[in-house]
DNA sequence: AATAGGATAAACCAAATAGTTTAACCAAAA
DNA sequence: TTTTGGTTAAACTATTTGGTTTATCCTATT
């Protein structure tokens, strides 16, 4: 029963997924995962074997997920500074679906980074400078953003976007004191981050 | 022996923060605090009843670190942009010092943000906007720095200074393929991001 | 000399947990 | 009708782990 087979599957995968997210993997239980899949432990096993190709599945599909968020700034036709606007906008909107992504990957990256080392070897980060300085020659000109200043930039820009859902139980805490709301302050960021990366890199 | 006590607990203390840094609440043990210790488990727990009270003294020690990186901002006698290359260059020179703080913290606080709440409470957000209005009037008026900003503000610039550590295994996996260093990286950052946010900030 | 308390080794306990096994159920396909 | 394979409940194993207990040792203080 081929159907009913992925739908079982998918179940697992969710429900780890959501499990995983929260807990991460060390305080991830498998029971817990059966129980929110609504089967049990031994059908568990019977789909992932262990605990820790489960986790890698499901790591791997949030790592890949988070990541082509950033593919459109190579594809889409449009200048630079529309770019970084077009950027934030979608990004930080699907870290708005997406919120517990930003910290869960960031842990698991701590706690074994060879597990990112995998998953970035499928990407050739020298040809994306390439790409780009086709694309936007006079404009890096223009910026005044060269090969070098690349690692900074990028990080500033990524920062900018992906910090304040890794920080997001700190941030919440403090707009809690101040009479704003995270969701309020998150709707703001996505033209407030564009605007302060354009400006700064204006000449 | 008041003496040789307090070098115990001071040993089982640093102990448990390296470990409590490195894999957390959930993935550290206690056989392996008390091992770094080069004690025995009885000891360990004879003078931290639990885990959880061991954690708690080493989480609240490591936030009280990281969070008073924050006060010179407005007790040092310095202009606004003087303070910001200020704040830079001390907060990353710390987190160099102890890179493992910002992932640790993220981490914990998303697993249990009653914690953070409670730590928060000792401070007074609102009457730092006070302070900061009170000592550079007329440079909040230059840069365009309102009471609304500034929550978009010092979110960004936290970011920038604690974002890279916190990613740092993803980093160092991309560096790598760029021929940079983590090392090298940072220490820039030390003025590019200073650089940077003032730009952002001059009207 | 006696005592108190830091320190140890080692065995122990109870609970949690990943993973396995078994026997049985059921529906669709052969 | 038989077989196959997804599915279940439940008991079970082996290991890990937080925490306790006990008996013993050592040393500084009384």
């Amino acid at each position: 029963m081929g159907e009913n087979d992925k739908l079982t599957e998918e179940r697992i995968f969710d429900a780890a997924t959501d499990v995983f997210l929260d807990k991460g993997m060390d305080g991830a239980r498998m029971q817990d995962i059966a129980d929110r899949a609504t089967i049990n432990k031994a059908l568990l096993h019977y789909y992932y074997r262990t605990k820790d190709k489960l986790f890698n599945a499901v790591f791997e599909k949030i790592a890949g997920k988070l990541f082509s968020k950033f593919a459109p700034v190579f594809s889409e036709n449009l200048s630079l500074e529309e770019k970084i606007r077009f950027f934030f906008r979608e990004h930080i909107t699907f870290l708005q679906q997406n919120p517990r992504l930003p910290a869960f990957i960031l842990n698991e990256i701590n706690r074994n980074p060879a597990r990112m080392r995998k998953i970035l070897n499928n990407i050739d980060i020298n040809k994306l400078w390439s790409v780009l300085e086709e694309q936007h020659h006079d404009e890096l000109v223009r910026y005044n953003i060269t090969k070098e200043s690349i690692p900074q930039i990028m990080t500033t820009i990524a920062a900018i976007s992906v910090f304040p859902f890794a920080a997001r139980g700190l941030l919440e805490a403090i707009f809690e004191k101040m009479n704003i709301t995270f969701d309020s302050y998150i709707e703001e960021r996505k033209v407030f981050a564009a605007d302060f990366v354009i400006k700064a890199l204006t000449k």
